[in-house]
DNA sequence: CATGAATGAGGTTTCATTCAT
DNA sequence: CATGAATGAAACCTCATTCAT
């Protein structure tokens, strides 16, 4: 009950950023071993301390996820709502505006661990999905919605139902980043995701459009 | 103590189907736990057989797993290399059949589960992994790839990386499979999977035709 | 995760005798650690058994301590009860054979630990607290409430507050048995807790009757 | 980062209030949780100092407990003992007023979480048993032995083994203060604490003297 | 063949105590 | 003097795997 002394080993005392090499401690063991495979052990030796300091700043498991979701992937929402809240842009090039914002997480090896194991484990989980769905996936389509329906309304996208189209436009990105950390491990030289991507956003803008759009340069 | 005398053709049927009873009862807890939440303790209980039992017929968790992969993934391959090899269909309509086998597996709530939850827990598994990858992800793709070339050479497809082509045809399909027991579960009525599959494989076969298909009836 | 092989040392197997071993281990871990104190790993041990298999008898510390309140201090209730249902005794020998059954238990060195426990950790643990203050207390209770009015009806005994009269006919005997293990420990020979309780009975009875009984002889 | 200035004077009033301080804090949090489950985290925030504080004052966590004994308890002891001294009273109203005094801690419910604790706890920590034994329990009785011894000098108390008439009368007293704070709170309005031990007085009272006592008018 | 009792490594979480600042 | 970040032992509990019966 009562501990022995400790030998007087080289502490570190740093307070400030301790939680930013947790989070990214974290954000990586969690990234690659998923939520519930990930040990605070490990987290707490990646980022330097013992696994009781882990439990100073956050008090169990999830809310350390609940944190690294809130740093790693809400200020992009926060981006890419400031994105669309500019009125004036046209509707395309505001679209591709969008699915570079997306890409800019789904596409990145860290970040997209997030969404990969979100999506991974939400089954037994349900209360971080439920966090995860009203805290990111909401707020991620009211984003194509929004510049979806300035699309039709100017005659630029055709009409269909807005939830499918966000579907469709989505998928991909969402494939990607969960394929990247799981069966792309397996395929060595496998098709690069940054064109997979480029190629996906040509042809989905195809078919949203009226007219033929300008294929991007590649 | 005294166990009961069992006639020896009832004994000798139950072991003829334990293992399929075996398997069906893996694949629903692996399907809606995953791989490394799936207890044995609940595969044998919903098997009607102990814990030990399982063991008898398979060596570990993970032979068990390989096992449900055989029975429940591998003849529907098999049935996709038929359908291919017979050579004389269009390769527009022999392309829309392949995208209804896929659908077979990958929209069924059942053996949707077990893509998913490879491509959730690939990362810890590498054996099973490597496993899914050779055994069907390959074979999977060896049969689109087959059919885009049959369509290039008769000049009904556009010439594109074969590799790309497959990744843009099956990524919706995939995330569907993925999302479907994920964040799926979080919202209430969502866009129909099957209507969403439906509308991308006619947006990806116009994208991929040269002249311009019907659109199927929806 | 996947355990190595274990030296295939001699396993006992008896799962008829488990629980009353547990039981017995649990007892007196209980009754002489606490119940925060007690540790399920002294009580595997001492009952011959590893740490993992007393979660396969109970699941867990508080069933277990519940279990050990069922097989250890009800049945005692029990009896109680049996007693005072045979309408036929005269008041104050059926409240001398109740104060006996009290101190059965609560004068019992090993069975003592329950009800001591019980007090001593309530505060900490109100689900046990509630569950024994039901099961126990109010039973318990209810038995000297009906001799009591028995014996008012036939003017044996002084009319008054039974509650009161409950508490101060018991209150001795769970001191006893709190002391006990508590400070009484630090005492070589201190008063005899027999003779104690004896001599309590005796004065509460000449308080409680309207007569003057004989003193028991000492 | 750069500490505001504290006037000396400030810091040194502080200083010197804060054994106190930390005395009170304890005390409350050792009362209402226990030795064991009381944190010293808890007892230095509701002190309004920080954990380390704690430590500058009192070696750990058991001399702590100790000094919140000594201040809480030993003056009242000391006050009885005073009581005593004067040799002029009656020994039936001094008896009564020592009785009083005992109450005065044992049926304060911020005092009486230290005998309670102590009984509910002392099997695990011998050492502050031993103490407490020595200090409280040992001192408490030698003034009911004396009072006693006076009493039956003069003929007024009748001739019995001293150490069980203390252990008699006092034994109601500390039930009550070791129920309050545990199954207590499972009834609602149960008996009131001080009627019960008024009555417990006088009962004994007139059990332990020879002739009969004027009941006090309750 | 089948059982299911038993195992024990390993995971999360708590908290008294230390010590650099 | 005071702080509070850091430590790590230890507690509870889970579950794949083994093996006597």
């Amino acid at each position: 009950m009562e501990p022995v002394a400790i030998p007087a080993t080289a502490r570190r005392r740093r307070k400030a950023e301790r939680p930013a090499e947790l989070l990214a401690a974290a954000l990586e063991e969690f990234a690659c071993r998923g939520y519930a495979a990930a040990r605070l052990d490990d987290i707490a030796r990646r980022a330097g301390v013992s696994k009781g300091t882990v439990f100073l700043y956050y008090r169990n498991k999830q809310a350390l996820f609940r944190a690294v979701i809130e740093t790693a992937v809400l200020p992009h929402l926060a981006a890419g709502e400031a994105l669309v809240a500019k009125d004036d842009a046209e509707p395309e090039p505001l679209m591709r505006a969008l699915f570079a914002g997306y890409w800019r997480v789904l596409g990145d090896p860290q970040l997209s661990g997030i969404p990969k194991l979100v999506m991974a484990e939400a089954g037994n989980f349900p209360e971080i999905a439920a966090y995860y769905h009203e805290q990111v996936v909401m707020r991620g389509r009211a984003l194509f919605a929004e510049i979806y329906r300035r699309g039709v309304a100017r005659g630029v996208f055709r009409e269909a139902d807005p939830a499918l189209m966000c579907q469709l436009a989505l998928s991909p990105l969402l494939f990607v980043c969960v394929w990247r950390s799981s069966l792309g491990g397996c395929e060595a030289g496998g098709v690069d995701p940054d064109r997979f991507v480029a190629e996906h956003v040509d042809m989905f803008l195809r078919g949203l459009m009226q007219g033929t759009p300008e294929r991007s340069s590649s």
